[in-house]
DNA sequence: AAAGCGGGGGT
DNA sequence: ACCCCAGCTTT
């Protein structure tokens, strides 16, 4: 069964434990579900504490400037995450007295905030009763319920379906996300499904179909090597070694294959409010 | 509905 | 080499 599997088996992550809730509260877990929006969990974990040591409340994030957020974000990957959480910390301030709100609706209207992560804050941090469908979710789902390999796009239907399952007790309903949330973290991986491990096997109905190839709907991101987030990174990765300096513009990567794509990148940092330009050269945003 | 957006680790 | 990762915003 799941719930014993999960109280067994679970991992010990930082973000599970009582004292973290009891130190950084709400807080905490929003800033743990920023952090793991398409990021590895072992990746996020040094990232997290460092950053909820510096800014322990969102009333202490709101203060920090744009370029401190950019620059401790670091190399967690897709930094516009860093530029949204701080403007939620802001909002969090300025429309809920510095306190993360626990209606959906008000979570889903902050920056950065999406069906996900919205319902994991009203969950894992309120205890509410909410669907949380991320990617494990999903793939459970599709082949426990579905009978398929791989799940389809993310949609609203994702949301019912796990609604459905959920039970009716606040509690055991939180507990049935997390633990479905890491039964495809480790048991129902993408690449290669442990089923001899799992606790549902007996009533999965990929498994019974004998585990077919359906097909996988899933749509292949494009090659980074060489793409414009690459040369994005390599951007902002020199203004995160030179801050608070700026670096001349002609510094700014320049043995980089191609010119145009450099400058496209710097362009579409500064459209992105994740770079500034002046007289000094190119900088994190003041 | 599809595209764009990092970076690292696993296979 | 390729796939995948506790997704969100914009078009």
């Amino acid at each position: 069964m799941l719930p014993s599997w999960f109280r067994s088996s679970a991992r010990d992550l930082l973000w599970r434990r009582p004292a973290f809730h009891e130190t950084y509260g709400a807080w905490g877990v929003l800033v743990s579900e920023f952090m793991l929006q398409q990021t590895p969990a072992t990746r996020v974990i040094p990232h997290l504490e460092a950053w909820l040591h510096r800014w322990p409340t969102p009333a202490a994030m709101a203060e920090a400037t744009t370029a401190q957020v950019v620059h401790q974000w670091a190399n967690l990957g897709y930094p516009r995450r860093a530029l949204w959480l701080h403007r939620a910390a802001i909002e969090i301030v300025e429309r809920h007295g510095g306190v993360v709100p626990r209606d959906v609706d008000a979570l889903l209207a902050l920056s950065g905030i999406g069906d996900y992560t919205a319902r994991a804050v009203a969950v894992f941090s309120y205890g509410d009763r909410h669907p949380v469908v991320d990617t494990n979710t999903r793939r459970v789902l599709a082949r426990a319920i579905d009978g398929r390999a791989h799940p389809s796009p993310p949609s609203r239907r994702d949301l019912t379906l796990m609604e459905a399952l959920l039970p009716d007790d606040d509690e055991e309903a939180a507990m049935f996300n997390a633990a479905t949330m890491e039964l495809g973290a480790t048991i129902c991986t993408a690449r290669a499904p442990r089923c001899d491990l799992c606790p549902v096997a007996d009533e999965c109905a990929w498994l019974a179909a004998g585990r077919p190839d359906t097909g996988d709907a899933r749509r292949r991101q494009a090659a980074y090597e060489g793409s414009d987030r690459q040369a994005r990174g390599a951007v902002l990765r020199v203004l995160r070694d030179a801050a608070p300096d700026a670096v001349p513009l002609t510094a700014v990567i320049p043995e980089w294959p191609d010119a145009r794509q450099r400058d496209r990148a710097i362009d579409s940092l500064i459209a992105d409010g994740l770079a500034e330009a002046d007289g000094e050269g190119l900088a994190l945003p003041r």
